[in-house]
DNA sequence: CGTGTTTTAGATCGAACGATATAAAACACA
DNA sequence: TGTGTTTTATATCGTTCGATCTAAAACACG
């Protein structure tokens, strides 16, 4: 029983999405915002709130479609070991692809904003503790069934792998290399044991 | 031949590095700058250009004395398992106390601005670069001497070290957590085999 | 076709931003 | 003790910031 909306919310998020991660919470401006989310500042404003409340939004929308969503898509569709390596691969390979050096919005907001913030640095911390503790659930699920060998504790394993996901979202906004990536990867996996555990 | 200054720049540099390390470069305003250096706005122009040419100031003095210095006086004088070892350990302690959540301000800046100004990324590269580079060549050392396994390359070995300095680095500003940090640091050091190569 | 409600557009708010102009103050040198 | 030069302090400069006001536009409902 009033004026509708004339714009797409989920369009204009994804816009503040593109925004926020490409140049940082602080150097984007609500005028850079409205513009890009093609709508003016009032309706800005009347939609979201303020400019702290619309990144909460843009965050917790681009977390949703993340390396959390890619988790639970492979998460019991693909063996343990498999699940490990794709999702740093596919880290890696976006990371190779990203010219503009955007990186990770959550790993960005981890530095910018999650220090003063405290929201953002709960929102932040729950989603590295859920990357985290798939890696633990997959090492583990690797060591039950012989895949990965249980040398190491899963969670000491889950440590260094979230490493190594942070390591390449870090280089990823400076300097991304093939070598440098892949390296990380490589001596990462070495942890895993050999890919065909060796029957005597 | 002129009026001479009333300030210490180095002690001016050292509250401008404090600024830019806790609320990050967009964050911290001119006025925010002069007040904690302790002088005017005019002396900071007229000392430092602008804002931008004090950040690179500040990143460059911070630089001097961070793990880069460290490292200079680590390396050739204790074992090279060892230096690596104290190189991290000493991250992890520095980033426990570090009730603040400051971080280390070349990988805050990292994230931050270096994406965006490329004498700033140049500089960041160059400083991760070197840390990557003693690692390595601390790698190679123990693996001549027999402390370190000489199984995996000392490059994709020393990759992974920058990895869990870096992740270190991102979790001391979202979350630091002893156990998280060590145990990235513990399947790290996996990597380099034994501490006492047992013979036969 | 009014009435009530929300969204729109445009103008603009006060505050803070980075940076500067001006002139007095403090020195080196003659 | 003048002269030249740099630093200092104060008061801004014009711009941009996040946020809001006003009123017209667009709908649902009666």
């Amino acid at each position: 029983m009033a004026r509708p909306r004339e714009f797409d919310e989920a369009a204009a998020l994804d816009a503040a999405i593109e925004c926020f991660w490409t140049r940082g919470y602080e150097a984007t401006s609500v005028r850079d915002l409205a513009e890009r989310m093609g709508i003016t500042g009032a309706s800005l404003y009347n939609a979201f709130g303020d400019k702290h409340a619309l990144f909460r939004r843009a965050l917790d929308r681009y977390s949703e479609r993340g390396t959390t969503a890619r988790i639970a898509r492979l998460e019991g569709q693909v063996p343990p070991r498999q699940a490990i390596e794709t999702v740093l691969r596919d880290i890696i390979e976006e990371s190779l692809r990203d010219t503009a050096r955007k990186g990770c919005l959550v790993i960005n907001s981890a530095l910018e904003v999650a220090p003063h913030e405290p929201d953002c640095r709960q929102a932040v911390a729950d989603r590295l503790g859920r990357i985290e503790a798939f890696f633990c659930r997959a090492v583990a699920a690797g060591q039950a069934d012989g895949t990965i060998t249980p040398v190491l504790p899963p969670e000491d394993v889950a440590r260094n792998l979230l490493a190594v996901l942070l390591g390449i979202r870090v280089m990823a906004r400076v300097q991304p290399e093939r070598e440098l990536f892949e390296g990380m990867l490589r001596s990462a996996l070495t942890l895993l044991g050999p890919v065909t555990p060796a029957a005597g």
